[in-house]
DNA sequence: TGAAATGTTGGGGCG
DNA sequence: ACGCCCCAACATTTC
């Protein structure tokens, strides 16, 4: 019977796997997992991969297969295992970062040349981003990438799980397989994460019930609900997705499916859906701007007078601006490897235009510390509120850290919950601490520059600063020809 | 997927 | 009854 080799990357998954699908159509399959030293990855995620590889190496073994763990570079792995079984060939599925398209590109054309059968599918997307313009330019602008994707292409119905067969004869030569412990992925000293398995299932297991329970109890309340951190409104499955413990043509077709039954939740399903869409549409212009993660679109940028201050730096990393929302989003992240989109991006907002440190700064934190850090998700949404993107929000929507805590914090919940020194202020006070009256802040025991920071920066007068470096910029490129 | 500044409108108090 | 002012509420413009 053919072997063939599926290379696992971040497609921890069993179901919709079209390259373990079609290996298991021609024969017996054998999953590997390559960890590759040369590959960049943040410690958070290094935390969720490993539990996300581990559920994983259960579930194949429970159907007598082993998860191969090998360490190196990818294409000496591949032809040392090429060399030591019957494998006549290798399948995976496609990836869309530069780095892993050059990797990718120069495995398949050396496999090939040996005579090697070598398959790529498409598995980690809802389309492929070949998409353009009728001007054959790549879209720059969401609504019309969303649009014209949704007219234009049918969403490919999800595979069913992989069938399996277990390996008849498990040679140690080739079996000889690495100790997950030993790739250290974990956190030791100190344990940082030890916190994590209290919020998070990871896993493919993990994904379905996390997508279950959001379309049973998250779905009914998502356009209006997905805005305020203190609900339960938002899906997170952004890790699950990251990792590729389910893929988006699954969430499209469950969703779809809930929809179906439930046809008056059709307005948030659109909109939850709408969301994915822009996972699709960060991996669309990393393909098209592979810069993206280091280089701002708008070559303007490229000017921007920065103004990095170590001090604020950390104070933002460690949630001590002294603005609560933003305090208690930066310690969420911290806490559980994960932080609310609306306090991503007021986090964003406040350390690009407030504190003027570099969005590349904000984006290589979070994803040293996001559990779903994923590249073009990261970079593409650093852009975007930096302003520099290709579809960017103008450079002068600066969030006002009190008036979005105002708004989509109304009483202070999340807040509370994070910034746990200030609990005891009133709802009125607890989004501008230093607003309130002596004698409340005394009789809550809250004295600032003690227990908590007063702001270390003023906002008017950042986002006057802010504007007033925008204004430089644009100087610069009006009068500078070149 | 803002916020602040500026402009407009209209009701009510008041001389 | 009328004009004037104030100002809140809303709309528009600007950054």
């Amino acid at each position: 019977m053919t072997l063939h080799i599926v290379w696992l990357r971040r497609d921890l998954r069993l179901s919709d796997h079209p390259a373990l699908w079609q290996a298991a159509q021609e024969g017996l399959v054998l999953p590997l997992y390559i960890l590759d030293p040369e590959e960049s990855s943040g410690a958070a995620e290094r935390w969720w991969r490993y539990h996300s590889l581990r559920h994983l190496q259960d579930a194949l073994l429970k159907k007598g297969i082993p998860l191969l763990l090998r360490r190196g570079d990818p294409l000496q792995v591949l032809n040392t295992l090429l060399a030591d079984t019957d494998a006549c060939g290798v399948f995976w599925n496609r990836r869309y970062d530069p780095a892993g398209i050059a990797q990718d590109k120069a495995i398949k054309a050396s496999l090939l040349d040996q005579g090697i059968k070598v398959q790529s599918f498409v598995g980690d997307c809802l389309v492929e981003p070949w998409l353009h313009q009728h001007n054959g330019l790549p879209y720059k602008v969401f609504t019309p990438f969303w649009k014209s994707l949704l007219a234009k292409f049918s969403i490919a119905p999800a595979l069913p799980e992989a069938p399996l067969l277990p390996l008849p004869e498990l040679s140690p030569a080739w079996l000889n397989n690495e100790r997950l412990e030993d790739w250290h992925l974990l956190p030791t000293k100190p344990d940082w994460a030890a916190g994590f398995t209290d919020y998070w299932e990871p896993g493919e297991a993990g994904a379905q019930s996390r997508l279950l329970d959001f379309l049973n109890s998250g779905l009914n309340n998502y356009s209006e609900g997905r805005d305020f951190p203190a609900q339960n409104s938002v899906s997170r499955l952004s890790p699950h997705l990251a990792h590729g413990e389910i893929s988006p043509r699954q969430v499209w077709q469950q969703t779809h499916h809930y929809l179906q039954q439930n046809p008056h939740l059709e307005k948030q399903g659109a909109h939850f859906l709408r969301e994915l869409g822009w996972r699709e549409f960060s991996w669309y212009l990393l393909f098209h701007f592979p810069t993206l993660p280091h280089t701002p679109i708008r070559a303007e940028f490229a000017d921007f007078p920065w103004q990095y201050n170590r001090e604020f730096w950390q104070r933002w990393r460690t949630g001590q601006t002294g603005y609560p929302i933003v305090d208690a989003g930066m310690r969420e992240l911290w806490q559980t490897g994960w932080m609310h989109n609306r306090v991503r991006m007021i986090c964003a907002s406040f350390l690009i235009k407030d504190l003027l440190i570099p969005w590349q700064n904000g984006a290589a934190w979070f994803w040293n510390t996001l559990v779903d850090a994923d590249l073009a998700n990261n970079s593409a949404s650093w852009q975007w509120v930096a302003g520099c993107g290709a579809d960017a929000a103008p450079y002068f929507r600066i969030f006002n850290p009190v008036l979005q805590g105002e708004k989509f914090d109304p009483e202070g919940t999340y807040v509370r919950r994070w910034v746990p020194e200030l609990a005891g202020l009133p709802d009125r006070y607890i989004h501008h601490p230093w607003n309130a009256d002596a004698s409340i802040l005394k009789h809550v025991g809250l004295t600032l520059d003690v227990q908590y920071p007063s702001p270390i920066v003023d906002h008017l007068q950042a986002r006057n600063r802010a504007l007033e470096a925008f204004q430089s910029l644009r100087k610069v490129a009006v009068d500078d020809p070149s």
